[in-house]
Formats: structure tokens, sequence, C-alpha cells
DNA sequence: ATGGGTGCAAATCCTTTGCATCTGC
DNA sequence: GCAGATGCAAAGGATTTGCACCCAT
């Protein structure tokens, strides 16, 4: 499957399974530069696109400002800074009734493909810079 | 507290309030219109910035596209589709283990000020969309 | 007269698209 | 030579900002 992928989407996947950060596009940019010069801003959207529509990876937006995006798989869950925008992977689990979330898919009628749990709140850098 | 809001940012909240969606900035601002001739978009957006920088309402963006509005200030989950961007309130709560919760925050430095169970999936009009 | 709120238009930011070129086959 | 991938620049959509104006104090 990843053999399909051209020698820049390879790069950019490589990108974000390396960054512990969830990058937005310029940063993804930014990064793969190294690796790929001359490669265009617009084929790293074109390329963080197809791989979204693969489910390759996952994207994240806040509202206004860059969407965010992030290899990981696996069903984990998201600390997002409503000051911000920084977006933190979970460590822990949290359990949720299983029961419940089918219910809730059922009560919406969605064709439910994943789930997270996300925490908003004002991540450690910000409560430091209140301080201030 | 609400005293102190201008009349148009009054119109905007209950705008928000009464729609059962979760509108764009667009949408609240073709329907304020009808109340508040006149009004214009940047107002709408510099009004809805302020009402959720004072936690009387919340916002949710997609990735692209563009950002919802919410009124409803209790806890309650979403369901997003992934193919045309709708938010749906889920109508049922889906019980999560608090500890969990707290841990995770704990586990991330975040100040949580709130949180929220996100089901991604295909709505039940994308899903009638694609059997066309 | 002063300050906050506002409309309008321009600016900005993020993302997508059009198009000509390049690549590997 | 062809199909797909790409760079560049321009377009597009969403949101913010600058500025002059208006209104209540």
């Amino acid at each position: 499957m990843e053999d399909l992928l051209s020698a820049n989407a390879r790069a950019v996947l490589e990108v974000l399974r390396a960054s512990k950060s969830h990058p937005t596009a310029q940063e993804v940019y930014d990064e793969v530069r190294h690796v790929r010069r001359g490669i265009g801003i617009a084929t790293v959207y074109r390329i963080l696109r197809q791989l979204a529509e693969q489910d390759m990876i996952k994207v994240w937006g806040s509202g206004s400002g860059s969407a965010r995006y992030d290899a990981c798989t696996h069903q984990h869950d998201h600390a997002f800074c409503t000051e911000c925008g920084t977006l933190l992977d979970v460590p822990v689990a949290i359990e949720l009734s299983l029961e419940a979330l089918a219910e809730a898919a059922r009560a919406t009628s969605i064709e439910m493909s994943s789930y997270e749990v996300r925490i908003y709140g004002c991540c450690n850098s910000c409560q430091e810079r209140r301080k201030v």
C-alpha cells in the first residue's frame, strides 16, 4: 500500500510519523523541505488530503487557524488548548461505555468510523504565559 | 452579564440559542440580518469571537471549511460527518470515567475547562447520497 | 469630545486549483 | 508519447483588520 505512494508522499508520511506533535500543513512543509528540496506547499496539501482520504492520517481543525495532521491511526484521545491551538495526545486511555457510544451513533444516524474524547483547556505553556 | 452586551451581540446570541443546528458564521449572519438590518458580517465575526472568549458560546472547526458555533453551555457530545462537515448533537449521555479524564488532564498538564466525546462518521444524508 | 460599537472594504491567512512542465515507463 | 505527479502562481473561501463614522455619554 505504501509502496504505491510517490516519493514525496512517503516523505510527508515519514515526517508526520516522526513528529510527536500534530503539525500544521506549513510545519510539515518546512520539515519535508529538508528531505525533498524544491517540493511546493501545494503538493504537501495535495498529499495530506490524499492520505486523509485513504485514512492513512487524520486531520483536526480548531475553528480558525490551520488544521493539524496526525499519522497515528490507533484510537487515542486529545487535549486541545483553546488559547494557542496546540493539540496534544492523551497518553492514557479514557474508558467509556461502548454501548452508550453505539447508542449515540444510532440516535444520530451516523455510520461511525471513529471516535475520540476531547479535553479542552489551557495548556502548560499558556498557563505560564498568563502568570507574567 | 448579558445586559452588558450590545443589541447586535444580544441578537447573535439569540439566533444561536434558537438554532438547533450549529450554524456557521455566515448562517448566523444570514439569520441575524432579519432582525438587525444593516449589520455587517465583520460585526458578526467580532461578536462571535467575543462571546467565545467569554465562554458564552463554543466554537467547533472541522479542519478546512467554516467553523461552527454553539450556544449550548451544558456538556454534551457531538457527531461529526467527515463528508459534509455537519455537526450533530448527541442526544444521549456517553458515560465515561471522570477519574480517567482527570488523569488525562494531569498527564497532559492541561487545565481542563470542558470535554466532549466526538463521533466521526458518515451522516444520514451523505449515506443516502452515496447510494445514488 | 470621547469612547465604544459598527459598516464597509481591503487585507490576511489557509487551502485549493489551473496550467505548463517534468517524470518514469 | 502518455499518465500521473509536481511547482508555481493565481484563485478562492473564511476570518480579521483599518478606518471613518455614528451614537450615547
